[in-house]
DNA sequence: CTGTTAGCGCTTTCAC
DNA sequence: GTGAAAGCGCTAACAG
């Protein structure tokens, strides 16, 4: 079994009495070929089961018909979804998806980047929290498409993919102010990370378009974690006047929120509405379920990979891109 | 930027005064070399930053230095950590992992076996729930190593790595009996899947080692989700004398049977205990958290990768192994 | 519209 | 202990 004979693209060319080359362009499509002898060497492809050698093929190339998703955190489930965003579109065109993890410091991702340009990899989501400017300048300039989840547009560090957080957390708010809640603390993460800036930017203006003016008492800032949350829910409700709904930063925050409220003998959304960030599994799972805002994280992934594929096929595309999806209100039963 | 100028094995050999064969041989060591000629090598390829190039290394070689993982569901986090437990070992020793998804049915799976098997993948980890046979077969027939997580053993379908589902199981209703409990009830998925087979003969298992006859009417059969523990959980707590505590078949049950348990008005695990199976992050962020057991899907994935190392370097290994890991008890607050 | 041929960068006989 | 040279299977000039 050690020596199985491979059918070669020499193989089909002599079955079909043509040449390798034809065998070749009749694949590619980079040349016309004659109705005829195309279908005839379609059929004999298929007879004998020939199938292309991708690393013969990207010897010639450069180029291996695979991307890369980097991520840090392989147990955030938002990365999954994103690679299987990926999939769905990039699959089928005939690419390989790998997923690989850059954990701990930003030398280990240059580890992780260094090996798969050598694997001449075509495209490469970066969703590394450390990853830095010296990564995606070696990467778009070893002729690899790049793509981002976060910062700013700048030619030499690829295209951008990445969800409205503030027009997500405009909508959250909107809704408990459509529903006729007034006093709405907002339980955040720190302002210093790009999705507590974004957030509490949403949060600001759901306000002031509604005509009212935020009250910074009503506004925290805590870790983005459960027990964070649970912190900051606490501070809230222990005010004077507390409000009558917390919205948090992300679900991790909202379900230590709730804690808060079992703890303090309160319920939601009957003394307090809470609303969550994100749409974790858990928000569905946690009682009550959660009224949060979907990250669109397939999409995400889908539109990565549309990016790819314009850059990856035909002709090279100058400039770089940013695509901002909508993020997706979820109204569940905790407000 | 189209045209990087790659340093290649030729230059390095120019640079040191050697000829390629001898820099060939340093890199594998597949031949003495002498320690002058050796560290000059070296030296030169870190000098010039040589990398060698996979395709050019898997056309000549036919391997790809690479594995994959196949699966059904991508949002199941199991995956994820399994992946990462593949990666921990398999990444320093210079492979990439791919993360395939085979969504659908048989024949989706079939065209991701091929894509996988034309690039000459040196192992396949195959956790898709609709593998069948043919796929086995043609994966070890293609030479490649295969690795199964659950089945019989068969020595032309490759190694299998698992858990010890049974003996999981049968750790939680020992902790259940030495806590006191002795009215256990076991809202279980269907015998019929592998699962629900093993962690009802857990259960089973505990209760005789202690002495006590199992009981049939309390244990039921449903789906493994949130709904199918709501409505065992209900059945359970309807009975004449109700169970002091409710053994779920996995963690999403659990949720559903908590569900319950708070619609009766009663508490966890005040009025009843419940306990959970695989420990999925919602296991911990549910109120009460949940005692469970741990699924270790990355002790599982590094067995996997190691059972690769053995086979993919050195000397052919034949014959099929088995590696059963252990599951771990999670004692939380709702026992 | 089709064919001949020269490599892509490496490993590996075979020969010294 | 070291080299020369023959490909691995494919693509893309170049040449009709």
């Amino acid at each position: 079994m050690r020596k199985e004979n491979r059918v070669g693209i020499a193989d089909v060319a002599a079955r079909a009495e043509v040449s390798v080359t034809t065998v070749s362009h009749v694949l590619s499509g980079r040349r016309p070929v004659s109705e005829k002898t195309r279908s005839k060497v379609l059929r004999v492809i298929d007879e004998l089961g020939y199938r292309p050698d991708p690393s013969a093929r990207g010897l010639r190339t450069g180029r291996s018909e695979s991307v890369a998703l980097i991520v840090t955190d392989v147990t955030n489930p938002f990365y999954p979804l994103l690679a299987a965003g990926l999939q769905e579109v990039l699959q089928p065109a005939g690419f390989l998806i790998s997923v690989c993890a850059a954990q701990g410091t930003a030398h280990d991702l240059d580890v992780v980047v260094r090996h798969l340009l050598d694997r001449r990899i075509d495209g490469i989501v970066m969703a590394a929290l450390n990853a830095q400017e010296r990564h995606f300048a070696s990467i778009t300039a070893a002729g690899t498409a790049l793509v981002r989840l976060s910062g700013e547009l700048d030619p030499r560090f690829g295209d951008i993919v990445r969800a409205d957080d503030t027009g997500g957390m405009a909508d959250v708010v909107t809704h408990l102010l459509e529903s006729g809640y007034r006093r709405i603390g907002l339980v955040n993460g720190t302002p210093e990370t790009p999705p507590g800036h974004l957030r509490l930017a949403g949060y600001l203006r759901a306000l002031r378009d509604f005509g009212l003016e935020p009250d910074e008492s009503l506004i925290i800032s805590e870790a983005f974690t459960r027990s964070g949350g649970a912190r900051g829910a606490h501070a809230l409700l222990g005010l004077d006047t507390a409000p009558e709904a917390l919205v948090c930063g992300n679900d991790l925050m909202a379900v230590g929120a709730l804690d808060t409220v079992r703890e303090k003998g309160l319920t939601a959304p009957g003394d307090v509405a809470v609303t969550g960030f994100d749409d974790i599994e858990a928000a569905a799972l946690v009682s009550p379920p959660l009224t949060t805002v979907h990250n669109p994280a397939f999409e995400i992934g889908r539109a990565c990979a549309r990016l790819f594929l314009d850059r990856l096929s035909g002709d090279p595309v100058d400039g770089v891109r940013e695509v901002v999806l909508p993020q997706k209100l979820i109204v569940r039963e905790s407000t």
